[in-house]
DNA sequence: CGGACAATTGATCTACCTCAAAATTGGTGG
DNA sequence: CCACCAATTTTGAGGTAGATCAATTGTCCG
């Protein structure tokens, strides 16, 4: 079922033109399909995995578990996502890699992404440039957690994530599916569930945005951006919209 | 003047021994050396760079700043470090580089680097990893800025940035230079410039540091990796002892 | 229809902030 | 070598964003 890398394939050419080469490169590449349960970990800090995991359908998230037994979430990802790039390089897991919702994801052996990185060098740049792009976010979310309000925190993180469901064709006009629990809000953002939703009161209150039922609604997008100071620069997303 | 590129040699020799070939190709590179005063910018965020940064003495930090004046930094770099690779794969920058400390630099074109991975496909696998390391060590200060309190936050700063300088050999027994001021400390770790005093006499108090003109000394390594639940695996430093 | 989990609300507490001033330190020119 | 200035560090005294604890009220799903 080679059909099943289409979502990578989508990615990188979000990033350049694919020639027909690399397409039949990608296209050979082994993907085993399997699917998680919500709250289960697909890789865990430590592991040394031999493939790297590319999500398919659902979310999935990043994260670390501190010393008092406290979560910090580093990421969020979705459909066309490859989480777990950085195990093509980095031997040992330094966190973990769990199931937000439940999900379908594609196993590729990292001894055939080296293969396609070697025949198609091109490629291997576009995913580099993937993992830069994660780091980029991570600096977003630093400045947020140093130096900004839980409201405004909260804001820029649904102006990040509507945006990265926006280039992968998630969105329906201003909503899109928000499967986000408030108390892993809170771990992503660093702050406490309690918090997270008088955070979220206000947000409604000064009419930026909807959240129910696991549907996030921007009610103004100009004024949401203005109020989280979203920049989407960052995200590096040249060619898009 | 081709020994300027000995510092990444040195680095890029910590993950894996090197061909001559490969040395080769790197003594060929072209250094354009240059220097910065304390607190001038290297490259700034919104720039196109087309040069990479090596720096050969001094530290280096990397910011941003928030609406509202404040700052976030997110990395500190020492001699040995490319700071801003990713300025190669990502066209415009979305953070700034400043000199901590009067800086010496060397400036590394992007073509001359893209030839060099095309020539040496392994070299490019290292830099790649090492700014899959960067990422690493934001993810780890995410966990520091959402889950830990500021003592334990300094401390684990202090584990990172000594363990750092141990690897490029810039330590003399327990002690090192740390030329970053405590406003600085703070624009890292999301604290106010009190709180990082405050913070840091209860470490001092604690017996397990001592910071006195701009010298760091570790009095109770293994206390202090303890109190900062510091694991070194997140730097992912394979080879070193 | 019941049970589990998520969202909401209320009340209290605290880690860290802000403002302000004093004490140190380091660098510079004479 | 000293005197002076500017930048840091340190200390003090409130103030506040956000945490914690503890119910209560949905909501979803088998």
């Amino acid at each position: 079922m080679p059909q099943t890398i289409t979502p990578l394939i989508r990615k990188l050419e979000r990033e350049a033109p694919l020639s027909d080469a690399e397409r039949q490169v990608l296209l050979l590449l082994p993907v085993t399909v399997r699917e998680f349960r919500a709250d289960s970990d697909i890789v865990h800090e430590r592991d040394t995995p031999s493939q790297c995991c590319l999500l398919l359908q659902g979310w999935l998230h990043r994260y670390k578990i501190a010393g008092d037994g406290s979560r910090q979430i580093f990421a969020f990802h979705i459909a066309g996502d490859v989480p777990d790039l950085q195990s093509l390089h980095l031997r040992r897991m330094d966190h973990s890699l769990g199931a937000s919702t439940p999900v379908k994801v594609g196993f590729i052996p990292h001894d055939s992404i080296r293969r396609l990185i070697e025949r198609a060098p091109r490629l291997g740049g576009i995913l580099w440039k993937d993992t830069l792009i994660d780091a980029s976010i991570f600096r977003q979310w630093m400045l947020g957690m140093g130096r900004k309000q839980a409201p405004q925190r909260l804001a820029h993180f649904f102006c990040e994530l509507y945006t990265k469901m926006q280039a992968v064709g998630l969105t329906d006009g201003f909503s899109c599916d928000f499967p986000i629990t408030q108390g892993a809000m809170g771990d992503a953002l660093g702050l406490s569930t309690v918090h997270v939703n008088r955070s979220l009161m206000e947000l409604r209150a000064d009419g930026l945005i909807e959240l129910e039922k696991k549907t996030l609604t921007i009610c103004n997008w100009e004024r949401l951006k203005q109020y989280a100071e979203f920049d989407r620069l960052y995200l590096h997303m040249d060619l898009a919209a």
